[in-house]
DNA sequence: GGTAGTGTGTAGTATATAGTACACGCATGG
DNA sequence: CCATGCGTGTACTATATACTACACACTACC
């Protein structure tokens, strides 16, 4: 498996070949945390950064946060936050759809989605 | 909403009441955690233990695991790594069935328990 | 009246989390 | 040759998390 880091390096060079400003400096500048920080994240030698943080790299670099974000070993704080509002209804689905195969799930975000219920 | 500690103090009484076992202190011995760290708990002097504790006081309990990390403000690590493996597939779904009725939720539970697909 | 068990108050601690601050050496362009 | 920008190394820090250790006062029993 790839870790955070590896990826969030590989993502940044990649738009960083096509513009400049997506360097370590620039990019921890507006994502707001200093240039050795991000460098060692990118390496693997500090843990993967907070939520919050990971959230603004995931803006700045045009990637999925909730990808970004189980790279780094989390869930978002609003899906926590959703599935504690009903704890056992979630928790039972969760663990159902656990093996089940992506595009079965898949097939059940698609009905629930187009309410064909 | 209820607390976490007002809860766990309910339910521990409850108990209680029809076995002497229940008292903080043996419960705290079974569970692993000094008698007054528990006592804190309950009276909301101290924030919600870790997953493993919670997870030992459910069991010591007879409470439903995830209801009571629910009010502890979390969401147990086995369900996150599920959401982990695949994070825009369950993302989706989850936040796609956050304003659905409890009932919508369940008969999805069922259909896919039962295999209707 | 001592012993066993109870709940709780005070103080302290170990580990993890999430970073900052600053300096160094390299390279590139004017 | 020097200013600008680059990535990175070292050292440090603030806050949160998850507790322990011990003592105290109270009650109940025999």
């Amino acid at each position: 498996m790839e870790g955070f880091g590896e990826h969030l390096r590989e993502v940044r060079e990649r738009r960083r070949a096509v513009d400049n400003s997506f360097s370590v400096r620039q990019l921890a500048a507006r994502v707001g945390v200093e240039p050795s920080y991000l460098s060692k994240v990118e390496r693997g030698q500090q843990p993967p950064p907070s939520e919050k943080t990971i959230a603004a790299l995931a803006s700045e670099l045009d990637e999925d946060p909730d990808v970004l974000l189980a790279l780094a070993g989390k869930v978002s704080g609003d899906l926590q936050s959703i599935i504690r509002r009903r704890p056992k209804l979630f928790a039972d689905l969760i663990r159902q759809l656990k093996d089940m195969p992506d595009h079965a799930v898949l097939r059940l975000v698609r009905e629930v989605r187009d309410g064909e219920w």
